[in-house]
DNA sequence: GGGCTGATGTTGACAGCGAACACATTGGAG
DNA sequence: CTCCAATGTGTTCGCTGTCAACATCAGCCC
């Protein structure tokens, strides 16, 4: 794990990564390059290479990295409570925080800037993982409440609406249009979202229980 | 409008926003460059510099000239109904509609490509028109069923479901996981959203009115 | 121990990019 | 007609992703 020699570092891929991670958290994802990644590294320009044949390779590897955290975030919050009412609370609460906690990671993973996934089996795979976690809470919900819809529509349109808190709070907030001289009417209704997530969050639940 | 001379093109701008257009629509963004551009268009690489000041300023026209064409579709989607649940689908539709046909350019719009909107007038200004449409529509549906939560919470949430729906099956379909080798669960939440787009955003209004 | 082999890191090169500079050309206002 | 501001050109800089040829090293088999 450490440098062995001055020739060889020793885990030069997991140096890249943090380096990596650190850098798309800082300064965004536009900016990131393997040069400089390689230059922080202490490494000559194209040692990269080795382990990251391509810099959508090194893209890849930390949207599978950003999918991993996510899905033990989702799992840790979901241990804690019996109720399901509670329990999709906490799983779309921790889903935004980690959307608006690493906004970068977030587009990165849910954005369109990878393309197709089915380039890199480890992020097809742990994307899945993190995506079952999601639908099987709300599976569990269309089931106990003998609700009628479409059990997979019911669980998209759920999907949607926590996904769409995340996505309109992470890219319709500070920064974006906030900047505009005066609030905005429009971004009110975001603000609204922003400010009581959990509040939002149950008023999806409870609408579509049909309370 | 046209060509004038051999020296002065006559509309460059427009051109070099013509190309823009269909290159990210057939290309994506990230291929997109001004030189491209500038050779598309027949001109000198530094040309396009004098209209876009930097290439953030061009990819800022593009997402201007979405809003616009965005807020248009949804006006004329919604001249044709009286009835507000009937407007909401509608709105609903093209907003979705907009997105799944230019996947592109509603990234740049609501991804983070852009970063603050305000270091450009025009785009908060189309903007703020296109969501406008969007909230005002929601206000009425609040307005009118005299619904006990929030109003601009409210709004969020119905904003959140389309958004999110556009979102999703933007980026979770094809491309992106659907090249998994068989079809994974959690995506069948989102075909399911895609294949019943109406279905789905009535199932949303229903819900929040109190169905 | 000695030597081979594959993994890892280096050097140097190529083309493409955004951006900036001084300069050329032009159409239209006065 | 003249001059000016707008527009387009030529050239340069530093940066990037990527590649191929080369150097170095660790661990294994004998």
């Amino acid at each position: 794990m450490a440098a062995k020699s001055s020739y060889h570092h020793g885990d030069l891929a997991g140096e890249l990564m943090q380096h990596a991670v650190r850098h798309i958290a800082a300064e965004g994802t536009e900016s990131l390059s393997l040069r400089a990644l390689a230059r922080a590294a202490g490494v000559s320009q194209s040692a990269p290479y080795r382990h990251f044949p391509s810099k959508r390779c090194l893209l890849a590897a930390l949207a599978t990295e950003g999918f991993g955290r996510l899905e033990r975030q989702i799992g840790t919050a979901l241990a804690g409570h019996d109720d399901l009412e509670a329990r999709f609370l906490a799983m779309g609460t921790a889903y935004v925080q980690f959307a608006v906690a690493n906004p970068t990671h977030y587009h990165l993973m849910f954005g369109a800037v990878l393309g197709d996934f089915s380039d890199y089996d480890m992020l097809v795979e742990a994307a899945t993982r993190c995506f079952a976690r999601v639908t099987a809470l709300q599976e569990e919900i269309v089931a106990t409440h003998r609700l009628e819809a479409d059990p997979d529509q019911l669980a998209g349109v759920i999907w949607a609406g926590v996904h769409g808190t995340a996505s309109l709070l992470l890219n319709m907030t500070r920064p974006a249009v906030a900047g505009a001289r005066e609030p905005v009417p429009p971004m009110l209704a975001v603000q609204a979202l922003g400010e009581d997530v959990d509040g939002s969050l149950r008023l999806m639940y409870r609408s579509l229980i049909g309370g």
